[in-house]
DNA sequence: GTACATTGACTGAAAGTTTAGTCAGCAGGC
DNA sequence: GCCTGCTGACTAAACTTTCAGTCAATGTAC
């Protein structure tokens, strides 16, 4: 890949996060990657083409970004509560990288309500996020039942666009939103521990 | 406000829900309406004009089929939990009516992100829905501190625009997104109850 | 009760603006 | 000489906004 399609493509992010998806202009995006529109076309074919390609990098950095949770950075092993919270907390940061590309996701998230070309990819990563979510609680929980550990993952991660949501918008401060999200998870695993001890 | 008027805004939140805020074009609007685009003007100003009429419509209509919960129809008077809980849940129906208002409404909130405009009228309404939800959860745990309280609401709020956000991108089933929710109220007043003891 | 003036709702075509997509051609490595 | 990467002016279509003017209703002077 030349530096250029790769500037393309973090541009769209960029012009994404900014202006949404509809408002994504091949004018904008071309000067944002400093490129002429031209070279736009060149390297993807036409403003689908942008939007399919500009999805699949979007949330290979998101990826990116969320795995480097579980890095070589720690020193001590991290307890797995520490790690459930970090999985979710980390889409809350203010850092333009993280911002920007939450921004981008969630607008590509709320575009697909209209696009069901986009769902499919977003389905894949939003169950694949379930899952990771459902494999910390099952640890933490071990006695909770699996239907009980699902619904719970799926309330946090819905909770968790929900609070994402009003973050961007401007509605909700990064710390309030950080501190429902925590307290939710509390209350998540307190539930799932007095079932196991019921089943017991 | 005259016949064609009020079929504008109909007509917008119809094309809204069905094409996104950008993907509205003026002429489809007065198609939708039946009338011509010159009619548009003559009411609204201009396209953001459009919009921001179209958000308080969809804002009453949704604040109408909400208010229905507590009418008349109920022979004896409904207990404070059934009210939170039909508050939350009539936004999970499958009426026509309803879908399409939750669409809108929901396509509203994600542009807000790129729409400061909008965002006035966004943050009055959420704040308004989050007091209502605080006030029934008060009432139902009188003990629990007020910040506790708001914080649940909070949570109950950004949960169901979560859901609602799945449910329409049909990523959720609707029986699914009811009982999730209606677990999360469960889950949210038996930890405000024991905070409510803590405090005793 | 009828001629005249005024107003507000409304139309449709035309003007103005924005946007996606094309194309002829330049530069440089092989 | 030819391939790949690249340019930017250009076109056609889509879209928003304006505007001159129609029409029905309402008032009002005689």
């Amino acid at each position: 890949m030349t530096d250029n399609k790769r500037a393309i493509l973090t541009g769209a992010a960029r012009v994404i996060a900014r202006q949404g998806v509809r408002g994504l202009r091949v004018a904008d995006l071309a000067a944002e990657a400093g490129v002429s529109t031209g070279l736009v076309y060149y390297h993807f074919k036409d403003r689908p083409g942008i939007l399919r390609h500009a999805l699949a990098f979007i949330g290979d950095r998101a990826d990116r970004y969320t795995a480097t949770a579980q890095g070589p950075t720690a020193a001590h092993p991290p307890d797995r509560r520490t790690l459930l919270e970090q999985t979710l907390l980390l889409e809350f940061q203010d850092v333009p990288e993280v911002r920007e590309n939450s921004t981008a996701w969630g607008e590509l998230r709320a575009h697909s309500v209209f696009d069901p070309e986009l769902r499919e990819e977003l389905a894949a990563a939003g169950a694949a996020w379930v899952a990771e979510v459902a494999g910390h609680l099952a640890a933490l929980c071990p006695d909770a039942p699996a239907g009980a550990v699902t619904a719970a993952a799926e309330r946090l991660t819905a909770l968790l666009e929900g609070l994402s949501a009003r973050w961007l918008s401007g509605l909700l401060p990064l710390e309030h939103a950080r501190g429902l999200l925590r307290e939710a998870i509390r209350v998540e695993i307190g539930r799932l521990g007095s079932l196991g001890e019921r089943i017991d």
